[in-house]
DNA sequence: GCAATATATCCACTATTCTAGAAATATGGA
DNA sequence: TCCATATTTCTAGAATAGTGGATATATTGC
């Protein structure tokens, strides 16, 4: 993941609407959800929402299957996954924040220290 | 950290020239950039980019000071690490990343299952 | 084949964002 | 005080995004 495979997916995280429906399809696991039931949820008109839909497919940050008449959109944690390494390992630096992958138990573990505690940034604050 | 203050976070990030100016703040460490400076390395005008570290400070996640002639503008990591543990809380499901603080060392310590390895998600795919 | 259901696409409108030229503001030095 | 430097603010045009009514498409059951 670098710069450019990562603003189209900050971009679809952008919208109120978007990161809603991302939350709750987070939310409803690998099962997912069908379109009404998020418009219907979020509140928003269908054709709306499918196009805030589209926009996330696009992104690659969910995806959907046909499921009868429903159209089942569910969250691509994978996808999530390498967000978030992309914003630890890119956008942190090595003080502040470290990745490494736990062959073993197949996790990645990061560690966030608590920036604001250290001297350096401490006196540089505005 | 909620929705409504992560929207302007991923606002901040979803688009080139910001995201490219605040990775450079980040290796630039807590001592920061001067916009000038900025300006020159990304080859984007100087107005035009004052418009996007206005945009960058606004959602918080750099901050400016003045020194002599110069405006320094320098990363925030500490919003960083709210929107990375808001991306963990709330935007990954329980089985695939966990977060928890270590009050020893002052570090998240997050962890991010490889999801795509488990078979729930496997057979979703479409 | 027809009606009902679920969703996507088309379209036009409005709002917002991006861009960069021009002008304004703040600072430091002679 | 005057000039050079560093940066922001103003401005307007172009491009893009968001909205929702109307319509089209796909599926199911009768």
């Amino acid at each position: 993941m670098d710069v450019k495979d990562a603003i189209p997916l900050f971009d679809a995280l952008s919208q109120e609407t978007r990161l809603s429906a991302f939350r709750l399809l987070v939310q409803a696991g690998a099962q997912g959800l069908p379109a009404g039931a998020l418009s219907e949820r979020l509140g928003t008109p269908q054709n709306t929402l499918s196009f805030h839909l589209s926009h996330l497919s696009n992104a690659g940050i969910i995806q959907s299957r046909r499921e009868g008449r429903s159209i089942i959109y569910s969250a691509n944690y994978e996808v999530m996954h390498r967000l978030i390494s992309f914003m630890v390992k890119d956008c942190c630096s090595d003080e502040f924040a470290s990745i490494h992958e736990d062959k073993r138990s197949g996790c990645s573990i990061i560690e966030l220290a608590d920036c604001c505690e250290l001297p350096e940034t401490k006196e540089e604050k505005q």
